[in-house]
DNA sequence: TTCCAGGTAGCCG
DNA sequence: CGGCTACATGGA
């Protein structure tokens, strides 16, 4: 018998999460649940909605099935940032600017997940100038390759994300399979550097914005973009505001700016979206990638 | 064939 | 500093 947790949750959709570009490592089951795996552990999960708000609300019960009950206040409550108030915060962002509250209606229950910070720097070094489903083909390979067998869960074999430990030791030759392209130096390299400064991301998460965003772009393959990307998703810095592709295409078209001034889109986001300028960030995201 | 994807390093002025 | 370009790979 699976152990499994369930709990009241709002603001909470788990397309909205889990396809907002912001993980790589979770599947949508054909029963619209979603399976995957997190800090080690391989779980499903599947929303039941309220039915008094005909699912608007995006509040309802969440399952999570695979997991014991000890594991929900050690991982998942803050995984899936469940003691934050996004109610608040769409509130904030949206209630002056028409555009935002566009964007916020279409991905209304986004949740920005915690983690695990090194998982989250190599999976956004894997992610430059590359597509999303590549991008996880390419995460799925790392991790069966050179991550721990974690065993099978509902028939299918889960491997953890490989310890930096591991990918400092790979050669650009051992990697060539996964077909990471001219990435995996950057990925050799970028875990050289982590395995022997085991302490420097946890500093980073201690830090403010600004010295988080320093230390991370002192990694090879790790630029503006994919530091943003590291601060927001994996070091918990909400401000964090990155400038993509499809943020210069989302914002020339609905704010107007010039889709090469990512220097004009940088201060938009800081005036406008202020310490939310992350989940601001994914909203448009998420907006953008469903009217293409 | 050419273009594009959650860009960055290296180089040049 | 800011601007330019090569870079691996696979799908459209």
């Amino acid at each position: 018998m699976e152990e499994k947790i369930t709990v009241k949750v709002k603001d909470f959709n788990l397309d909205h999460i889990f396809d907002c570009g912001q993980c790589f490592r979770w599947e949508k089951e054909q029963d619209g649940s979603y399976s995957g795996i997190a800090y080690g552990n391989a779980v499903n999960m599947s929303m039941e909605y309220d039915s008094d708000n005909a699912g608007e609300q995006y509040s309802g019960t969440l399952t999570i099935s695979g997991a014991k009950e000890a594991s929900f206040n050690k991982i998942w409550k803050e995984y899936l940032d469940l003691d934050r108030d996004y109610e608040s915060i769409k509130y904030f962002l949206g209630n002056n600017d028409k555009v935002m509250a566009e964007a916020i209606a279409s991905g209304q229950g986004i949740r920005i997940l915690r983690q695990e910070p090194c998982e989250t720097v190599i999976s956004f070094i894997v992610s430059q100038n590359n597509n999303i489903p590549r991008i996880k083909k390419c995460i799925e390979g790392l991790c069966r390759n050179f991550g721990e067998n974690i065993g099978s869960f509902r028939g299918r074999e889960y491997y953890a994300f490989p310890t930096v430990d591991t990918l400092s030791q790979a050669t650009e030759n051992d990697l060539a399979p996964i077909k990471l392209g001219y990435r995996a130096k950057y990925i050799i390299e970028t875990s050289k550097a982590l395995a022997k400064d085991k302490n420097g991301l946890k500093q980073a998460m201690d830090s403010s914005y600004e010295e988080a965003y320093e230390y991370l772009t002192g990694l090879c393959g790790v630029g503006p973009k994919v530091a943003n990307c590291i601060a927001l998703f994996g070091l918990n810095k909400l401000e964090s505001f990155p400038i993509d592709v499809w943020m210069r295409r989302v914002m020339n078209r609905m704010y107007g700016i010039d889709e090469n001034n990512m220097k004009a889109m940088k201060e938009y986001a800081e005036k406008n979206y202020g310490e939310y300028g992350g989940i601001a960030q994914q909203y448009l995201f998420y907006h953008i990638r469903q009217l293409d």
